[in-house]
DNA sequence: TAACTGAATGTAATGTTATTACATCAATTG
DNA sequence: CAATTGATGTAATAACATTACATTCAGTTA
């Protein structure tokens, strides 16, 4: 674990998504911060790929859209280091949970081994229907 | 298991992805059909909407890709219902992998099962570097 | 057969997401 | 100071996907 100085257009970012109550996608973001000052699609991406790099957002590919990292739950801004990373995704209100399992982690590094497979990334995206929204 | 009448559209939307080496995008594939008569995107984005739902076709959400379903080894156009279905991707040579495991789709029911979430669709994609590329 | 129906198709236009290219600015360092 | 590095600003373009509307086709029914 090591703390972060963000730039002021990653902390602007990180900040559009940590209050937002689902995910947010890139051009969303931008019109949330043209009042700070953002113009372009390049202001927004570059400090989404900084932010994913610190480990403080994770991007839903099966959304195109970016969320903050949930398992900080203090708000420093501390680098941590994920394992495999799985996603809730409620298709009616938008609620993202973030979750983690050794259990599932070891399933999927044993399936890869036998396939001679180097995983670099993981993506587990589950869509449905939330608690709420049942 | 049942059988699909597919459509012109639908068949030689199935054949390029059945031949080619890597996933394709939607775009590729109108490329490589318009010698057959393609000429807009709509043309290949509805014949992968059905082929998706006739499980003859995946989506590769962290690519925006499409593959032929590889589980099936005979060409007819049958219809199989697939469990969850993850896929390793090579980042190199572009190979993809499909496997299904129980163990694996019992872990995920169970812990989203404790979240009272209900699943719609599970995306599982591995990206590193396949036993060739290594 | 003629009319109706629903599925599939053709085409154009538009919307959404992401990247490339190039110029500028600020902090660091030798 | 000159050189380097990382961050930023801006414009243009590329890549991916959908909406809207007209037409065609196959099967069904009056
Ligand atoms: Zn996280
Ligand atoms: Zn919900
Ligand atoms: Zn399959
Ligand atoms: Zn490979």
């Amino acid at each position: 674990m090591s703390a972060h100085t963000l730039t002021k257009n990653q902390s602007l970012v990180l900040d559009a998504l940590t209050h937002a109550e689902a995910p947010l996608s890139a051009y969303t973001i931008l019109d949330k911060l043209r009042d700070h000052g953002f113009r372009a699609p390049l202001q927004v991406y570059r400090a989404l790929e900084k932010l994913q790099e610190f480990g403080l957002v994770h991007r839903l590919e099966s959304l195109n859209a970016f969320v903050a990292c949930a398992c900080r739950e203090d708000h420093d801004h501390t680098h941590h280091h994920h394992g495999v990373t799985a996603f809730a995704i409620c298709e009616d209100c938008g609620q993202v949970t973030e979750f983690h399992d050794a259990g599932m982690e070891e399933r999927l590094a044993v399936l890869v081994k036998n396939q001679h497979f180097k995983t670099e990334k993981t993506t587990i995206e589950i869509r449905g229907h939330c608690q709420n929204c049942i």
